[in-house]
DNA sequence: TTGTAGGCGTTATCAA
DNA sequence: TTGATAACGCCTACAA
């Protein structure tokens, strides 16, 4: 049917291995004959088969990528950055959002195991024990990134998210505020969500609240979950003065519902959010949050994994990338 | 090394043939062979090396995506859909994204080419013929979403773009805005673009608006060209009243710009956009926008592309989706 | 520097 | 209902 390597061979006047030596840059063949091997590519429009390459060296140049929600502006930007990288070292990308169920990853591991996938990046916010166990009992390489990975074979590449937190908290504690709510990610995600709460309960020990007094309620990352939780927290605790949420979206969407309360931002109510997507600087109140690069991060995790596929030695497997904390006018002084 | 079909076939104590028909379903194997098999399946926990039965068969089960820009929330969402339809039909996505360079798209098409995949989706705003001739020269099925496609071999699936910014500037002139701005996409967007700016020129005409009088400027989808944009459109053009940006994003920065500017909208100045992403609903003021429903879009895309891997009767080869004009809080009637 | 031959793991054909 | 066998297209010893 289609045309293979040995048309181009009897085109050429060679034999299949010559042409293979070609297609593959063997340094040991002739200059003339590559010509001649070229032309007959050319002429023939020849297209080598993927398929019979991998099955005959095992290698796929394939990348699988799981992961949870990448209708996020955050994720979708760490995509951008794996994709980069995957390219500059000639990887392609295959790819499953898993919308955080760990059913969905298993069957998208084993699809991507069946192809035979050279390396994994992982974007999940929940990661699974269940998952971490199949990953590597399959033995694929594999990068999470985005989460940090309590597991001392598993690398990952995230933002130090309890350092984060806890910079919110003590910035916002600064500012004179006392009474807070927060919205984090939903309760399946333990590792991010979990992270940042961990920070959030180390600046209030530091500065004697009660972690237990804080009203502390889950949002899944939209805007109208945040905007729901908003409400609830300020209508359960009015004396509310700042509240941190731990994703952008969330945070913008808590600023409309607390408005539909009759709030003002940032005079009545500060709002902090987390990520830091471009919108975030173009939305009025502009919101204060963290700032973390999803392009570096995917761009460096796909950079490790690479390293780990090449066999080198890609130094310390748990790697923090900067973040900053970017004030702009949701956040103030709390009212007096 | 791993595990193969003979290995499972040697422990079920029957041929490979055997084996294959009953990962494949086949009915004419016994019921008390077929459980042999998958015991010894689960007890060696094979796994099909799919590179082998792409070969053998010819048939990948995987479908490329070559998109542009995909870190735009309607594509995003686009591409959920394509990923639901393409799921529910057990096709993988293989995914590159070209930034909108021809030179990019060709490089994909052919390493997917090269992977065999079974049909293609494209998202792309600009649709170069070289690329048409290079799909229909290789014979991959593809089908076109979200840009509508001038040629009758290739299918695409997108909303009626003119007729939708037809209804905009209708709507604007009904409530008297006689001075217009438009906010187009790059000017090597012929085809999204191209098609709205055709649905302005009628709605002129149909209201005897000289269209050359009208400022266009050019912007590149984001929020930081549509606020220059518009603050060029502004000095340039005073008397301006209303702007017609060709996406939400750079709607959304056209507000931030123009009230840089000191504009109040809606009072001063009337802004529309055109996708109707979420944010729009949440930002300040809500944006009245043209709403279109990527996730539909992609998952249709993708139904029909499936039907003509499958060698179904698709239906007609042009569709468009419906579309609707969303008034919310940034238009309104003009100054007195 | 080039050619020959065998095999990667499947599936399809044919015969049993 | 099952098994033997060849073939899919490529790469890689090994031999020439």
């Amino acid at each position: 049917m289609a045309v293979t390597i040995k048309d181009v061979a009897n085109l050429a006047g060679v034999s299949p291995a010559t042409v293979s030596r070609v297609i593959n840059n063997s340094s040991l063949v002739k200059e003339e004959t590559a010509e001649k091997v070229n032309e007959a590519i050319d002429k023939l429009n020849y297209q080598i088969n993927e398929s019979a390459r991998v099955l005959r060296t095992n290698c796929s140049s394939l990348i699988g990528v799981i992961g949870a929600g990448m209708d996020n502006p955050f994720l979708m930007k760490l995509l951008k950055g794996v994709e980069a990288s995957a390219k500059a070292h000639g990887f392609n990308l295959i790819f499953g959002d898993s919308e955080g169920e760990l059913e969905q990853e298993l069957k998208y591991l084993n699809i991507l195991n069946q192809r035979r996938v050279d390396g994994l990046i992982i974007i999940t916010a929940s990661i699974y024990n269940n998952l971490l166990d199949e990953i590597k009992s399959k033995g694929i390489p594999a990068v999470f990134a985005s989460g940090y990975v309590n597991d001392n074979e598993i690398p990952c590449i995230s933002v130090n998210n309890t350092r984060a937190a806890e910079d919110v908290i003590d910035y916002l504690y600064d500012l004179g505020h006392r009474k807070f709510g927060i919205i984090r990610g939903t309760y399946s995600d333990l590792v991010t969500s979990g992270e940042r709460i961990k920070g959030v309960k180390s600046s209030f020990q530091k500065h004697q609240i009660d972690f237990n007094s804080v009203p502390i309620y889950e949002g899944d990352f939209s805007f109208e979950s945040g905007s729901v939780a908003a409400k609830k927290i300020l209508s359960d605790n009015p004396e509310t003065t700042a509240i941190f949420c731990f994703d952008d979206k969330m945070a913008i969407g808590a600023i409309r519902g607390a408005e539909e309360l009759g709030y003002n931002i940032p005079e009545d109510l500060s709002i902090v959010g987390f990520d830091d997507i471009e919108l975030s600087s173009y939305v009025k109140p502009a919101l204060t949050t963290i700032h973390q690069s999803g392009y570096d991060m995917g761009y460096q995790a796909m950079e490790f994994l690479n390293k780990i596929i090449d066999g080198e030695d890609p130094g310390k497997l748990k790697e923090f990338l900067p973040h900053e904390l970017k004030i702009r006018e949701s956040s103030g002084t709390p009212p007096t």
